[in-house]
DNA sequence: CCGGTTTCAGAAACCGATTACACAGAGAGT
DNA sequence: ACTCTCTGTGTAATCGGTTTCTGAAACCGG
């Protein structure tokens, strides 16, 4: 026995399916209160739930936002979600959570599932993406934002929210310049990212501020894992001496240092000064619990929602400039920070 | 300027909408090799690409799976979720990700979200839930797939997948047992969940089998994350004299042991062994790594899914007995655990 | 040249909702 | 009594596909 149907529902009550149709949708004006109860009651007593699917067909709107992430096991994405979530379900609607695993092949199968399940638009927060994705996404009329990615040819219905790393680094730039530190080492994530180069390049000026020149400083190119930043922490102890901070691209590389400064008996802090970047819960976990560039995750997730309903409310035309949103950083001190030594 | 439907693209084909919906299908029984050209070339031209919410209207299939699950956050799941969606991909389905948020409110939305979009049917993996959820998903004939979890009243098409507890954790006693540990203190759950009892039950029935009675257990309530296990460390170095090896009901709570037995100076495996449960991938990376009962959490993922295909094909009536099925978990050994001391 | 198959493609009904429009009955105004 | 609103509800078209049924054309042997 199948699931009931308006039709079943208007049968039972003795009206017609235009009736029902607008006792569900509450907008019913004009309506002897007898009818509606009488509907209400068939509904009840059938159990009636109305079809989504068949909904959306006549309304052309799926209530549904289709998200996509590098990988949910990555722990800068779960609070994301939960403010995209949020947002979504105080409007009523629904999130599409798509694991591309780093995979720009599987991301755009994705992309191509949503479209076809008709969603009313994507985000996308996947660290490897494609410009094609953004083109097909343009091609079908389905607005995108956008997390921290540079765009060549904006097209489209689309937004484009930045992670301004910028002034965090700048505080943890003036904390380590503060506590007297001068020699510095950099962990940075792969070269090719786009991320990396913003990470790197904001630590770079900060430290010019302070008369520090790029050539000073360290930098290894990590892997944005723990073992990265073994290595990293490996490459400092044999081969630089002297220095007295290290600032890691991410907090997963902050951890490598941590655990492999034990093996060389370097103290952290009192020897080395050692901040990541992302505040992740582990953050507040490890020993000593690490300093970190914050970035403010859930307000991510709420915001790139947020925009996604603007255009959904105000589409851009297909010549306007994509829109432009930012987020700050800002820094979370903890333990893995101390004075320089002597 | 909307999307093409199906009638633009037989208008620009010169043919009927069956005509196209026939090359759609693949299965073009008797047609000529010209026709299909030609509306595959207006497919192409128009990028048409057919809703799969009107499709959905009457093949009366979305192709498309909920999966509610407590938490992203949660370590356990992004395996699970990776095995669920290798499955379903393969057979052509989409997986619909629901976080509950350890709030069975929020699951029960969501059941009803799932309901109402007609997926073909859910995956159950949220810790806390709720019967109401099954009576709820049985009334509107959407098949379920249940994992770890005593279902009482058990009614429609449902599927019931098991964690064989007993025997990775009769594997850990064997380890610790053939170490020279006969004094074993155990970190529990809330008592209030299942898994908790199910837990301690195969560690202490699993030491009965060596003599060790239940008495001899000194055994903690936690809370399964990090601060219950330091806490448990703190009442271990205070009032377990003696306890040379620890038993965690999950990997979080021994990290914690890990922690704070630093600050009591006390030298994890030598002074005292641990073994976690769960075998999250930051078991691999503590110090020293964690010895640990595995799940086996992608082949969950897999068989979840490969259950509910089952469901799909073979629908259980309404009178007949879920459908049950187990997996298995087993000791995987790392560096916490060494030869009891003395 | 003709009747019977086999190929190919269109017409129309249908899936489960929404909604524009039509229309009937009740009061109100004249 | 007779329009004229105002209410309340039904009819039918529509959304974008799938599928059954039907019929036309092509082919084939006699």
């Amino acid at each position: 026995m199948s699931r009931p149907t308006i039709a079943d529902v208007a049968q039972q009550a003795g009206v017609s399916k235009a009736t029902v149709s607008r006792v569900l949708s509450g907008r019913a004006e004009y309506m002897r209160d007898a009818t509606r109860q009488r509907v209400e009651a068939a509904i009840e007593l059938l159990n009636y739930r109305p079809s989504s699917v068949a909904r959306s067909l006549t309304s052309k709107r799926t209530y549904t936002a289709g998200i996509l992430i590098s990988d949910v096991g990555n722990p800068f994405y779960p609070e994301v979600i939960h403010g995209v979530e949020d947002t979504a379900f105080q409007d009523g609607y629904d999130v599409f959570l798509c694991n591309t695993n780093y995979d720009e092949k599987r991301g755009m199968a994705f992309v191509r599932s949503l479209i076809d399940k008709r969603v009313d638009g994507v985000l996308i927060m996947s660290s490897s993406m494609s410009d094609e994705w953004l083109a097909e996404l343009a091609r079908n009329n389905v607005p995108a934002v956008v997390l921290d990615w540079d765009v060549h040819n904006a097209r489209g219905n689309l937004c484009l929210l930045r992670v301004d790393y910028q002034k965090g680094i700048q505080q943890a730039v003036d904390h380590l310049v503060a506590l007297g530190h001068r020699q510095f080492a950099h962990v940075s994530g792969p070269k090719e990212l786009r991320t990396t180069q913003l990470r790197q390049e904001s630590f770079l000026t900060a430290l010019q501020g302070y008369g520090i020149p790029k050539s000073d400083v360290m930098t290894i190119e990590g892997d944005l894992r723990i073992e990265g930043g073994r290595k990293a922490m490996q490459a400092i102890a044999e081969r630089g001496a002297g220095k007295t901070a290290v600032f890691c691209a991410n907090d997963l590389m902050a951890m490598g240092i941590l655990s492999e400064a034990r093996a060389y008996a370097i103290q952290i802090p009192t020897d080395l000064s050692v901040i990541g970047l992302d505040d992740i819960w582990l953050a507040t976990q490890t020993d000593p619990p690490l300093t970190s560039v914050a970035l403010p995750r859930f307000q991510i997730g709420q915001m790139a929602m947020q925009l996604l309903f603007e255009l959904l409310e105000n589409p851009r035309m297909e010549e306007a400039e994509p829109l432009y949103a930012q987020v700050e950083t800002s820094l979370t001190v903890r333990e893995s920070t101390a004075p320089a030594p002597g």
